[in-house]
DNA sequence: CTGTATGATTTCGC
DNA sequence: GCGAAATCATACAG
């Protein structure tokens, strides 16, 4: 008799009381959550830990996002952060797991108790198993929320703050200053060039890229203003090239006639001039660079047997 | 706050 | 894709 009953009750149960709305909820919430899960995996905060995951994930974001190549530096600050928030994303996640395995047998527990005075089928062991299971998910869903939250933040504040400039160290400016007077004539560095100036800056070699488009355009645009420069760098280069006048090689291989590199004291007391006279004529002078807007694809000859694997 | 310097980005021609 | 030119947006000095 016990049996035929409890079996009736747990019918009856099952088809009225416990078909609420539960299987609408769910589906709306799905393809938000995997929409979640998506953009978690693709920034390295979910899945498992890679190498350097964090890194891994930057520079994925910023070559598929077309964006700058470069900042390697910079990210080292991201890299941390989003690790950050990385381990505070698992530990939780891992929290509410545990929580909810806890939850669920404990509910479980009080089932099988209650199943000894009130009739509960399986069914409904399930069904309240999977409602704890979509409550614990919906919360881990605002977690997953958050953390997305988090890491677009960061990343308008590193990835996108490429606009955020900040000025190269004097060194770096030395370096490139140095190099851009020293090939007034022809002021486009090699690949190899880039490459070497962007290690000795520091930088990396689309700022090399940068730097040297905005100094020939800004030089071009107003050459007075730089003389004054040019003419202190032409005297470190002098100063360097007599220095070491017993190297094997000419310093002055710009080739179209460079600046032969007159007594430097010449030029020590000359006032910042407002004129036109070029100090430093000669170098810029012959340089076509500024004159055709056709860049001198020609490069100087004689140093150009690097491989352009491209 | 204003003007200038400067690194980065965009646009355009080749 | 590279470079010139224009433009943007910030840093920094006054």
């Amino acid at each position: 008799m016990k049996p035929a009953l409890f079996s009736v009750l747990c019918e009856i149960k099952e088809k009225t009381g416990l078909s609420m709305r539960n299987a609408q909820e769910e589906e709306s919430q799905d393809p938000q959550l995997v929409r979640l899960d998506n953009m978690l995996l693709a920034e390295g905060v979910a899945g498992p830990e890679k190498g350097g995951g964090a890194a891994a994930a930057v520079s994925a974001a910023t070559s598929s996002g077309g964006m700058s190549p470069d900042s390697s530096l910079e990210h080292s600050d991201y890299k941390s952060k989003l690790s950050q928030i990385r381990n505070i994303y698992h530990t939780e996640m891992e929290k509410y797991d545990q929580a909810c395995s806890e939850f669920t047998t404990h509910v479980m527990n009080l089932l099988r108790e209650q199943s000894r005075t009130r009739p509960v089928s399986p069914r409904e062991i399930e069904r309240m198993v999977a409602i704890i299971h979509r409550k614990f998910s919906s919360i881990q869903t605002q977690l997953k929320q958050s953390t997305c939250e988090a890491v677009m933040i960061l990343r308008s504040r590193f990835l996108d703050a490429r606009r955020k400039r900040r000025n190269f160290s004097k060194q770096a400016t030395e370096v490139l200053n140095e190099y851009f007077y020293s090939h007034l004539a022809n002021p486009y560095p090699s690949e190899e060039a880039k490459e070497e100036l962007a290690k000795q800056c520091s930088i990396t070699v689309s700022q090399v890229c940068n730097w040297f488009g905005n100094k020939r355009i800004r030089y071009k645009k107003n050459i007075g203003k730089f003389q004054e420069e040019a003419n202190i760098y032409a005297m470190k280069t002098a100063i360097v090239a007599t220095q070491n006048e017993d190297s094997p090689h000419t310093p002055n291989s710009t080739g179209s006639g460079g600046f032969s590199l007159t007594g430097p004291d010449l030029f020590l007391g000359v006032p910042p001039m407002n004129g036109e006279q070029p100090v430093f004529m000669g170098a810029q002078t012959n340089g076509n660079w500024q004159g055709q807007n056709t860049p001198p694809s020609a490069t100087s000859p004689g140093n150009d047997h690097s491989g352009d694997s491209d």
